[in-house]
DNA sequence: TCGAATAGTTACCGACCGGTCACACCTATG
DNA sequence: CATAGGTGTGACCGGTCGGTAACTATTCGA
């Protein structure tokens, strides 16, 4: 007999999941509380608003995103080449499953009221997220670790909103083969003659 | 003195730049009527729904782009490599300019809602835009045309969304660098010694 | 066993939403 | 001058939104 999560986690939770089925502004609290088993008054005593509640839901995406990169410096210690082509993998099995993109971005455009207290937590997710991928590619040894890595978070986020606009036929099909190709094109010459080439 | 534009397409130039700036939920169609110097019983005559009114908003921005293409190809007649390049700078000043990122893409974060009418409308203006690309990269002799027109697709949609996580400091802010080097990987040996490189 | 904290229930609030009504207005054309 | 069609006005509809009040039921540790 499992144990009945508390209804925060419950609340939370659920939230993610119709936050990114029906977008932020697309689904209210009462039908929240109520997909958690819950109802609106225990949800407004523990998030003060709406609001609070949307942080606490991308914080906690964000959390699980975290887990994620430890799994990844795990999975090929001491071999960040090898990390970074497993990132590309990863991103593209996640393009391939989810159909909603990232909750994280699609929150960016979705909040267009600027202060709004999401936009702190997103940008500090995003920002994480790009500092351990530039830490990837300077690790792995590539020509412009800059370059590449914002080559690559580019081609990710432009790739979960092309998904959604234009379907699974669209350019996203080529993600991964675009990201392959970014990364060859600044690998460095391996070993033999050390020598750079200019142009 | 100039002549004040129809009811009709003040409304529509209007709920552009509305749903631009407050997001196509987060604006009533009260607010677009008043904005429009007009009121909603107009607006309702004119358009039967605000759904309605979305679709001919966005297809209002789509016709836009297509100008730019037509220019696009006037400015360097003949000359693909050109308008390609010219391309990435367009964009890459488009960014510069616009903060709120590709009007139909937003409407494809915003609405989940599957089979809302402007989901045709959004995936007929991308696609069109897609090919449109396409052919550039291909009349430019490119080595891979449909990787390279993909990758260039997703590096414009994900430095619009990267800029709206996290701010103009972003990846956003290696666009151009980033597309000129896709371009230049892809670029073929000029007119020496026609032997195509394999791997 | 008692008491305090947490959770559930119902009803309610004011504001706003998309959408419609009846009616007055204005202007252009016959 | 008359008439007709597009426009403006304000009130109104049912529904939903985020958020709150008052009260009851449950749980759980001291």
């Amino acid at each position: 007999m499992q144990v009945r999560q508390a209804p925060r986690d419950r609340i939370v939770s659920t939230a993610c999941e119709l936050f990114r089925q029906h977008g932020i502004r697309g689904i209210g609290v009462d039908a929240i509380a109520e997909a958690a088993e819950t109802n609106k008054m225990t949800l407004y005593r523990h998030f003060g608003s709406k609001d609070d509640l949307i942080c606490e839901a991308l914080r906690f995406t964000s959390e699980k995103a975290a887990a994620f990169w430890d799994q990844l410096e795990a999975s090929h210690p001491n071999d960040p080449m090898a990390q970074l082509h497993s990132w590309v993998e990863a991103r593209a099995q996640c393009l391939a499953d989810n159909q909603y993109g990232c909750d994280l971005a699609n929150a960016a455009v979705e909040l267009k009221e600027q202060g709004h207290p999401a936009h702190a937590v997103i940008e500090n997710f995003k920002i994480t997220q790009q500092r351990r991928l530039e830490k990837l590619c300077r690790d792995a040894g590539v020509s412009e670790p800059e370059l590449l890595s914002d080559t690559l978070s580019m081609l990710m986020e432009g790739a979960q909103v092309s998904k959604l606009a234009t379907g699974s036929e669209g350019p996203s099909m080529r993600f991964l083969r675009a990201c392959e190709a970014a990364i060859a094109s600044f690998r460095q010459p391996v070993k033999s003659t050390a020598e750079t080439v200019g142009a």
